[in-house]
DNA sequence: AATGAATGAGTGTTCATTCAT
DNA sequence: TATGAATGAACACTCATTCAT
């Protein structure tokens, strides 16, 4: 449905269209990210791919293609770089705090992109649109996960895990969103170990609370900023779950 | 600067001119927000506002003068109609809740046009943009009073009160933004009352936290459904602040 | 179906439509008959007109539309302009060879629109194609209504009368298609009286060849060439029809 | 002229070349028939002569020269495919008819090549044009010398045999370009019929009649169809040439 | 003040043709 | 010989903007 099989001459080297689309869609997110879709033209894209507009058509159906796969590679890099971020933390309550950390990291090295799939997740056609959300879905989903991990465990209280992990997602959304207001007012560390403060803390058990003081001795609040963690502030106090 | 006072024939008539502009933005909102601002041609508005298209050039200034003035009338409302709803409740707690659910209510009457505003505002000349960003920090900044109260009459602890404000925005504005994922699961009403528990609950002292059940009693969860609120699960108790 | 009624800012003033049609499809009947309907481009239409590019889909829907109208003008053409030149003429043979004759004129003055109308008519989508039809079978009506004249009144003896009066029209084409292959050996003149020869004389009962006889003697052999009358050779005698 | 032999790596085997060709050709007549010239990429010929692009321009010239030699092919198939029906053949009345009949079964299985030629002669290249000419008169050759024979032997009386062959290739013609009007009213069989009938037999001396006659005895009124002869009309008597 | 016809630069897309392999 | 990926010029069509009325 994305492929450009339909086009008369497609490429049929499963090697050389994997190579090509990245190379295509790499330009066109950062074209599209910096100037939008509507204006940015498939001859921009092509002379960013360093290819020619003929090209783009072998391996895209049309322009509205390759914002499609434009935005599915950016909804697949946050489903798929968070895991390997989690790899070998096994305590639920670490996990969820660098779940929120990675997410917002990763929409930090994103940034512009993650606006367009604001922006332009519209713009495409609604099956495809349909396709672009099962993706976000995805990643709310992983967040989900470690929400429910820290309550079956007792770290957490009960919650609305659904829509607690939206605001994870949510949250690192708008580091990119509202970089704008934020970026004078914390750094990315400082946003993410108050992202924890507001919205995970909170919903500790003592349990949970206990963990989280130890995971930040440990690893300095979730900010790399050297001393970053001196602020201790007063959390809340849950009580055990069940 | 946002005028068409620089037009070559400009109307002079500043009653006319309002009238004028209003009836041509609001066409335009209703056109943007459907279509986008890019697939929404000046000859789409022009018949949708039932003036001619060469009139809207006596209005402003070119098509993006009319988004501008579009996404202002858009932000603008948040700004305006929250205050209103909040008249007459003295209570900090009340009045917090009140605007998280205002804010939901409004955006939830403007959910296409909210979309329209992540969407569009990169689509605007910098200087234009930027007046845009402050009319939503205005707004922000009505929610973070709120949230200062709260927290300077005892009723919520220390908090990173421009971060939680923040938190409540986006709350809001993901009612439009993730209404294709949120509507299945949640009525506004519902979906209010939620954020009243995850974002609100939590950070409030026990004197907070009896105020707030006070306002449950008499308001009903803010939610409009009829027993919404019997589902009271476990929530945050926060010591007194300092 | 024709119209440009579904383009966004279609011009409504029927005057200037129909003039602006004309002026448009004039200058495409010229180019698309010299160089063909692909190889012409809506620029050189437009600058033939001496119009801009844009206005042409004002007026028409697509290049599609241009051609369905410019092969309507031609087909229109023979249907309207055959009647006037038969008005006044009683005799039925002198009706149906004047038939002929206009209907080669009027090819003669329309010869690239003629092989035109062959070259592109399948070029139209199916529905316009229809209607082009349905053009080119009122002119066979035309020229069938005048061999049933002839044969309802004796002058003619029974045949088919439907395919008798496509070749006629075949005829009258073929001077057009095949006028590489005509114009070395005969004037239109002394072509228009080989046709009386070949495809009305034989028919004739004697009545009719009698009458025709008559007729040449007035207008000299269908010929405006003096003498071409001369080489009267023996000719197809029929037996009084019925 | 025609070849590629200008083609910087033209194939050098003579055998080769012709099977490559008409591998290419035949595809091409298919596809140029169906879709048209300009409307078939040289893509579309490759495939469905299962041969690459690249190799397309190592045998022609270019696109133009593709369709000469389809055309070309079609025009020949007239010439060719006649002597062989005519073929045993002696009486020149019984010839003449065979020749206009086999012409038409010739036309109808190239129905719609016939109608490419009609569509893109005009397409190709002058000199090319010139060519696919002359193939076209070497067959009207072929139907006049049918006719001067007859008129020689005394079946035909004195007639313009030129133009007379002339309604002959364009009857047959007819079938394929106005086969949309025809094809309801007539089998191929009756069309055959019905033009002996109009345009062989009202020519034809009293010997010839006589001849028709007999043939149409033996052959069944050159239409296949059981009891076609039946309706026998009354028809042209021509007394004795000369 | 208002109209809407006219403009023409700009864009997505196609496809004949080339050429490295 | 044969391939098919790559090219880029060319074209249909759109639409913001202008301006005569």
């Amino acid at each position: 449905m994305s492929t450009a099989a339909h086009v008369e001459s497609a490429v049929t080297d499963p090697k050389l269209i994997e190579e090509r689309r990245g190379q295509i869609v790499r330009a066109a997110v950062k074209l599209f990210s910096e100037e939008g879709f509507y204006t940015t033209t498939i001859q921009q894209i092509a002379r960013e791919a360093g290819v020619s507009t003929g090209l783009i058509y072998q391996y895209f159906k049309d322009k509205d293609d390759v914002l499609f796969l434009a935005l599915k590679l950016v909804l697949e890099t946050y489903e798929h770089e968070i895991p390997p971020r989690l790899e070998g933390i096994k305590h639920p309550v670490e996990r969820l705090c660098m779940a929120l950390s990675a997410y917002c990291f990763i929409v930090d090295g994103l940034k512009q992109a993650t606006v367009l799939a604001y922006r332009s997740t519209k713009s495409l056609r609604p099956d495809r649109r349909t396709l672009v959300k099962e993706d976000e879905l995805r990643t709310n989903r992983l967040m989900e996960a470690c929400v429910r991990a820290c309550v079956a465990r007792g770290y957490m209280c009960r919650v609305n895990e659904y829509l607690l992990a939206y605001q994870y997602v949510m949250f690192a959304h708008a580091w990119a969103l509202k970089n704008w207001a934020l970026r004078g007012r914390y750094s990315l560390a400082k946003y993410v170990s108050e992202g924890v403060r507001l919205l995970i803390e909170p919903f500790l058990t003592e349990k949970g609370c206990a963990a989280l003081d130890a995971i930040r001795r440990r690893n300095g609040d979730f900010s790399r900023e050297a001393g970053a963690a001196h602020q201790k502030p007063r959390r809340g106090r849950n009580a055990e779950a069940v």
